[in-house]
DNA sequence: TCTGGGGTCCTAGGACCC
DNA sequence: TCTGGGGTCCTAGGACCC
């Protein structure tokens, strides 16, 4: 812990030494689940949205075994694995489990860049000039081994000459691997892989570049650049090119601005009343009003996503004179641009969003003295828009409501998670992270002993 | 098998201006 | 009277990422 204050410089990564590192918490979400919940350790654990259109967003390697995986229905996921547990996640534990990591990698270097809740790059040439291997080595292991100390957690560590050579390496021998690849080996690592391994190059781009011949990075090295850009535009191209011959120039950028606010919903059913439509827009335009509010933001335009019945998806916007962090405005203009989508046939999905983000502005802070009040529509609850005869058109219901994984305290077992729910009743298993494998009990759903509660303290040391 | 929610970046065409 | 090129802004769509 020395005194000195750490010399900063950001810039174009020195391709001759290994200073970009990459880390990767291993199956996140499932391993946060795993950790905090005893009975499941060792156990396949999906973690995502549990309805009929959910999908997965991380598998335990448990139920990686079972062909289950990320993005995958989790229809298909109960059908190839039905006795993992399925659980909704816990984005506040995810997110201080994140912060706890991005902590560690500040320990390393002030220029830390989070890509998710899981992932980021280090650029280690800020701190240290002498960078080899052997050194590079002996920080990537002291930082997995801090990880596992605080946080109970895995991570797998890429280390390489660029940020490309630091992902594509985490990924190589995950879970719980270190691979540093020296510049001078680069080449040849890289050469014989699929280009699918190249971050950017997806299911589409894949395709068309294995159709053309071009199924390694080897040979999208060696190809021409003019029918790459003619392939794949301009950007795509001659960037894909430069990242197979082993160029990528990207600086560690941390702290990058926001440059959209947005929130959507996929519905259980698709949804044809226009009214019940309008009034989600003006529900999401809330949450993203509240958002935009505390990160001290507002924007020029407003755009509405609309997906229908056949997963077809459009996108209307339009853009004010002015930028705007009113839930009203936003509501308003999302509202009008709907008017102008047909939804005869059945809406899946509604999202609402802002762009053109700039900071505060004066106008904003008027709007807001003038109209202080929350949005008035909520006066208005129109019984007509009950849909299926629910009491609850607009969500799920408050009180019920248990969401599998949930954490949960009962006046007298203690805290505990929710295992299942439905029929009147809540199954909850009582245990934490520094437990044994607890006990599971069944109580009325609304049960008034039973409450929700945050997630359980991870106490480091002693896993 | 039937496809979440939050984003980023790129492309292309048209309007408009100089 | 008819032809131009460049730049910027806006809208829409699409690929991709975790």
């Amino acid at each position: 812990m020395g005194a000195e204050v750490p010399r900063v410089r950001a810039g174009r990564p020195d391709p001759t030494r290994p200073s970009v590192l990459h880390l990767d918490l291993d199956a996140f979400f499932a391993a946060v689940e795993q950790r905090d919940k005893p009975s499941l350790r060792g156990k396949p654990v999906v973690v995502g949205g549990p309805g009929g259109r959910g999908v997965v967003a991380t598998a335990s390697y448990e139920a990686r075994v079972f062909g289950v995986g990320s993005a995958m229905p989790t229809a298909r996921a109960r059908r190839l694995c039905p006795n993992a547990a399925y659980l909704a996640g816990r984005f506040e534990a995810y997110r201080a489990v994140s912060e706890q990591v991005m902590g560690l990698a500040h320990t390393l270097s002030p220029l830390v860049e989070p890509l998710s809740l899981d992932e980021a790059f280090v650029d280690l040439s800020a701190v240290h000039d002498d960078l080899d291997v052997e050194r590079v080595t002996g920080i990537a292991e002291g930082f997995r081994a801090e990880v596992r100390a605080r946080t109970g957690l895995t991570v797998s560590v890429g280390v390489g000459a660029s940020k490309l050579v630091a992902k594509i390496a985490s990924d190589l021998r995950k879970p719980d691997a270190l691979v540093v690849v020296p510049p001078q080996e680069q080449e040849a690592l890289l050469a014989p892989m699929s280009v699918r391994r190249i971050p950017g190059v997806g299911a589409v781009t894949g395709d068309r570049l294995v159709r053309s011949g071009l199924r390694t990075i080897g040979d999208l090295a060696a190809a021409d650049e003019g029918e790459l850009v003619r392939m794949l535009g301009k950007a795509h191209g001659s960037g894909l090119l430069a990242f197979a011959r082993g160029i990528d120039p990207r600086p560690v950028v941390p702290e990058r601005e926001a440059k959209s606010v947005s929130a959507e919903e996929t519905f259980s059913t698709d949804l044809t009343d226009r009214a019940d439509l309008t009034e989600r827009i003006r529900r999401m335009a809330d949450r993203v009003a509240v958002r935009l509010g505390k990160a001290g933001l507002s924007g020029r335009t407003i755009t509405i996503k609309v997906r229908r019945y056949d997963f077809s998806t459009l996108n209307r916007s339009r853009t004010l004179p002015h930028a705007t962090s009113s839930a009203k405005e936003v509501a308003l203009h999302a509202g009008e641009l709907l008017d102008g989508v047909d939804v005869a046939d059945g809406v899946r999905l509604l999202g609402v969003g802002v762009s053109g983000l700039s900071e505060y502005s004066q106008i904003d802070l008027l709007a807001e003295i003038e109209d202080p009040l929350p949005p008035v529509e909520d006066v208005e609850e129109p019984a007509g828009l009950v849909e299926g005869g629910s009491p609850h058109p607009y969500g799920p219901p408050a009180s019920p409501g248990w969401r599998p994984g949930q954490d949960v305290v009962h006046a007298g077992f203690g805290p505990g998670w929710v295992q299942g729910s439905g029929v009147g009743r809540v199954t909850v298993r009582f245990e934490g992270p520094h437990t044994p494998p607890g006990r599971v009990r069944t109580f009325r759903d609304d049960d008034p002993d039973l409450t929700a509660c945050g997630p359980p303290a991870y106490l480091p040391g002693d896993a």
